[in-house]
DNA sequence: TCTATAATTCGAAACATGTCGAACTATAGT
DNA sequence: ACTATAGTTCGACATGTTTCGAATTATAGA
């Protein structure tokens, strides 16, 4: 049940370590925008830009964020026209909930 | 639920990023000593020294990741005689826990 | 009180990270 | 082809992190 070894995992709690990215993370786990409503139970998708909206960080930075997070293994990217948008990886949240509270039983 | 700021969140992954700190992390969250029997159902307790036993770390920098995921509130620290013991605390946990399976509904 | 053990603090060196602006690539629309 | 929009890559700089050894503190036992 543990398919990840101990430097995979630091990796991914490296990734979520910056405020920033943590955010950005975190906006992509939450099902629905700000103010709209909640059409699916799935994890939502965003573009880029929108990911950064109101973070005050220059689109480098940004972009630099949302790379890490993906050699992290937490989100997916893909282009789509002039957009890229991205999505977590289900399976890497699953494992990381999974680290928290299965960890009293010896492996 | 969700008690801590996205910095405070941001810190805890922070403590967890490094892989020697993760590991001593795993080794207090896993109840039993690797080779002896389980007792109890709870986190277990080891000693500063006993922590780093196969890490392959000085002390001083054992002491300075221990004091690390004690600033993070991963966990406790208390003298014992010559030693000073650490334990997990349950509640931070638990935390992290929720931070990964309840993320798929609106704040 | 002296000694041995357990752990911490301090300062320094090497390395990693976060951030930006400027230059670049990719795409869509005109 | 030209232009505007969306993102990425690169180089540079400031700031943090990891690690060690040496010096220091705390405790227990002889």
């Amino acid at each position: 049940m543990s398919n990840y070894s101990i430097d995979e995992r630091a990796q991914m709690f490296r990734a979520l370590s910056n405020p920033h990215r943590l955010g950005l993370f975190h906006r992509l786990t939450t099902c629905c925008a700000p103010g709209t409503e909640c059409s699916t139970a799935e994890a939502s998708q965003f573009c880029v830009g929108e990911l950064g909206e109101g973070m005050d960080i220059a689109p480098s930075t940004l972009s630099h964020h949302l790379k890490e997070l993906h050699r992290a293994g937490l989100i997916e990217m893909q282009r789509r026209g002039k957009n890229v948008v991205c999505w977590v990886v289900p399976d890497t949240l699953n494992e990381l909930a999974v680290f928290f509270t299965s960890g009293f039983t010896p492996e």
